[in-house]
DNA sequence: TAGATTGTTAATCGATTAACAATC
DNA sequence: TAGATTGTTAATCGATTAACAATC
């Protein structure tokens, strides 16, 4: 990370899409590409690109381009992806479950150690070799084992309380699939949202606009 | 909706939340809010709450502000949440029964109408009252109820081949939680792409980059 | 060497913020 | 009327694109 000081949240979010089309191209064992093709298959400037990485370091050669694997390696660091932060999910509804059993946190740059719920009825079900907790024990557990994320995925009404126990448990970083403005309220952490609604809105306006031409 | 041409993402993208944060108010009965009230409890500053609004309409008065109720009526017909456009859900995985679950897609601007899927054991299932379809009956489904919309939920590989059926079926707007690039594909498709695993690594960066100062 | 392609600076474009006259 | 607050224009800021000299 030579240089990757003070780095633009439009860079940073297309961070990942770098990361997939790169893991796509070395999976199909396509050795270099130049800013120019990549540009194409991004369906973006070359310019954009070349700035884009050149945030973070000097990755590529003149007149040769860049070399697929050594940039993916690059940008995985960049991103942090084998870091493994341990994590806890909060909430073991159809979404907890489905976040839970859908993603590949590893290889993101988290370990799902601990499952909370406080409904009996789910207490107890497994995801892969995790167990559902009790939600009682959830300081005791996130101070045992180092958790330093939470990934909530509970009713909006239940948020705000769960979030002030998991900031006095010294949790900072935070993705949140409820409408509760955690930014709002906790200045110092980390948030990313996940608003499934507001993309669904979003995607009914561009289907109106489209009609209404 | 008044002016409302050629409005800029980013724009579109806080109608949303400008929703959201008025529907909470207008849940307090609170009647009239003015743009630096509105901004200073949605984190943003008053300028840009009156461009936003100011791009589809003057909906406030001078010296009086907005009237909360009225305003978010507008923002509904802006998005057009009351239309419900007749939705399919392909893929009734942990994520698609996660979604056909836990949205509210009437008040969202959709209405789904049928789930399907090909895995015989899920077929028959429900989720309200609606049935888990056999995924050879899509087509006919689809043009028996309207169906202008679908919802994604299926693994990667499969999704190439589900978005050319549908594609052929008429379907041109669609809610994709893969990370098959349908733009790329499909030039006239609307798409709105959920991608969580960016959206963690980003949240990983973030982290990262915290510790790293 | 000549051709290709980067890294980087400069130019452009768009989005956000500030300011203020209009007006309720 | 006086005070408040909008709608809108102008100024600023940031992000994207273009251009090109450096260099592999």
């Amino acid at each position: 990370m030579s240089k990757g000081n003070n780095i633009s949240m439009s860079v940073i979010r297309r961070l990942p899409r770098y990361y997939r089309f790169l893991s796509e191209l070395d999976g199909q064992n396509v050795e270099r590409i130049s800013s120019n093709k990549l540009a194409e298959i991004m369906h973006i400037t070359a310019s954009q690109v070349r700035q884009d990485l050149n945030c973070f370091g000097g990755f590529g050669q003149q007149g040769y381009g860049y070399g697929v694997k050594a940039l993916k390696d690059e940008i995985t660091n960049i991103l942090g992806l084998n870091l493994n932060h341990p994590a806890v999910l909060i909430g073991f509804g159809n979404l907890g479950k489905a976040v839970a059993s859908h993603m590949n946190f590893n290889g993101l740059g988290f370990d799902l150690k601990g499952i909370f719920d406080k409904d009996i009825n789910v207490i107890g079900s497994k995801v892969g070799n995790i167990i559902v907790n009790c939600d009682i024990d959830l300081e005791s557990f996130i101070e045992q084992n180092n958790i330093d994320s939470a990934f909530l995925c509970i009713p909006k009404q239940a948020v705000k309380e769960t979030v002030a126990r998991l900031y006095n448990a010294g949790i900072r970083t935070f993705w949140n699939f409820s409408h509760f403005d955690i930014t709002g309220t906790y200045e110092d952490a980390i948030v990313e949202n996940v608003h499934l609604s507001d993309s669904l809105m979003t995607l009914c306006y561009r289907m109106n606009e489209k009609i209404n031409k």
